[in-house]
RNA sequence: GGAGAAGUGGCUGAGUGGCCGAAAGCGCUUCUUUGCUAAAGAAGUGAACCUCAAAAGGGUUCCGCGGGUUCGAAUCCCGCCUUCUCCGCCA
């Protein structure tokens, strides 16, 4: 959620700034639960402590005495009073914090202004997209793809969208894991491993509540959600704690399998490994002081292009615009590989500044060098997800014999020059 | 899953209906003493929200969470969560 007081004190310029973002939101609907939620706190306050003087008054009467029993009585309808206005307050209370939940963070003043992804900026491109790719076909169209991802058998196992990866396969997704978590480690995050499912205190902390809750798989019994990326359960590591200055920024990896939904979605574009409903990806985060945390963005997206560098795969960087970026995004760069074969750009990374606009939902803060305490501010990245990265290895590594060259970078694991060879 | 016990401030821990936002100790901060360190002494030491132009000040709430009883709840009652012990099951 965004600063109250900006809010308050800064209306148009607020109003301004989110209606360049593709989520509508009434402020004044907001600003009016707002006030009248004070009020009502004032005033059911003001009877409370009325009450509190008369009762401590009424503890030095002897008990029993007649003015003791004169005392409850007239107590009686005070307190009577004070619990309505305390429910009133409550209840007030409550409705705004719904209200003001549904407000998408500020774009960045760095953000080009735009109405959808038509408005995206190319920042740079690295690779020749338009090299020759001779051999290059789509994945889903190389003679051997489907025996070694098997998405026949995940639908009986499953459903649409849940690949089996057999034989090499399963080992160069296992490949392409464990170098995304040797990058990072290389570039300063710390390993986790965490739950995969969290709660709806969680989800609601980094936005996908209640927002995105179709997006997600739920678990109605214990009231869990699977994780549509590790960035829930790893940004809510430090939820309502308090950091120390000096400790920032921490940055952590975590590799997790995710699950989401995509309703709706199916077509022409999502075959193959385009769009899964499990894949997996190594996540980056990072918790940043409110002063470092545009900085830290670039060096999180630096990181990631070093990685797609690694396994040769040409990419661009998209400075996304305001219609594109997320509800709780300031800032937002999306990563594209190029894969040869479909000849379309993959989205493989998002990398985003959150500013405080989790962390103020996750009560995540620091105590600065004057003891004050300051909301963080949270990042993350995809370093990176899987399936798309390898839908362009496969497209792109492509060789007239069939087979697919491994990238260099992954030898360690993989200990092959070639996937795919014919048996 | 069954039986029992427990959850108090940064930590340990006292508190069984009003004088308790909460003893005491530890820790931490500042000051004094000190050649330095240590030790000793003194003072201070949570958060959220409301009020206030701001600061100061004032107020409300918070003793796992949510309800209830009561004029009044850390304290009594109910539900839930978590932890520990024992049993069962199990990678």
């Amino acid at each position: 959620m965004i600063d109250i007081k900006l809010l308050r004190e800064d209306t148009d310029r607020i109003r301004s700034a989110i209606a360049t973002k593709k989520f509508h939101c009434d402020l004044d609907t907001v600003l009016g639960l707002d006030a009248s939620r004070r009020e009502k706190i004032t005033e059911a306050e003001r009877a409370r402590a009325a009450q509190k003087a008369a009762n401590t008054e009424m503890a030095g009467l002897v008990k029993g005495s007649p003015e003791f029993l004169e005392k409850v009585k007239e107590m009686k309808e005070m307190a009577a009073q004070a619990k309505d206005l305390e429910a009133d307050a409550k209840a007030a209370d409550a409705a705004f914090q719904a209200a003001f939940l549904e407000i998408p963070n500020l774009p960045d003043s760095s953000v080009p202004v735009g109405k959808g992804e038509n408005d995206n900026v190319v920042a740079s491109t690295w690779g020749d997209a338009e090299a020759a790719f001779p051999h290059a076909l789509p994945h889903f169209d190389i003679p051997w793809f489907e025996s070694r991802i098997d998405f026949a058998r995940g639908v009986k196992a499953t459903g649409a969208g849940f690949p089996f990866y057999v034989g090499e396969m399963s080992r160069l997704v296992r490949a392409l894991v464990n170098f995304f978590l040797q990058e990072a480690q290389a570039n300063g995050y710390e390993e986790v491993l965490p739950p995969i499912v969290v709660n709806a205190e969680s989800a609601t902390a980094t936005g996908q509540l209640p927002d995105k809750e179709g997006q997600m798989y739920v678990d109605e019994n214990e009231g869990l959600y699977l994780i549509p990326t590790a960035e829930v359960p790893v940004t809510n590591f430090y939820r309502d704690e308090i950091l120390e200055a000096g400790q920032l920024p921490i940055c952590r990896c975590a590799y997790t399998p995710c699950f989401r939904r995509e309703a709706g979605s199916w077509g022409a574009h999502v075959r193959g490994l385009n769009r899964l409903h499990q894949f997996d990806k190594v996540e980056l985060v990072k918790w940043t002081d409110a002063e470092s945390s545009m900085e830290e963005l670039e060096k999180l997206r630096e990181n990631v292009e070093g990685t797609l560098q690694k396994l040769e795969l040409p990419y661009r960087v998209l400075r996304m615009c305001t219609g594109d970026i997320g509800f709780p995004h300031a800032k937002q760069y999306d990563l594209e590989v190029f894969a040869a074969g479909q000849k379309r750009w993959l989205e493989v990374s998002s990398c985003s500044n959150f500013t405080d606009f989790q962390a103020r939902r996750a009560g995540i803060r620091y105590r600065n060098a004057d003891g004050k305490l300051i909301t963080a501010h949270t990042l993350n990245g995809s370093g990176l997800a899987v399936p798309r990265v390898l839908a362009a290895l496969l497209e792109n590594n492509l060789q007239a014999d069939g087979r697919v060259k491994v990238p260099e970078c992954l030898q360690y694991w993989m200990r092959q020059s070639y996937v795919g060879e014919c048996h």
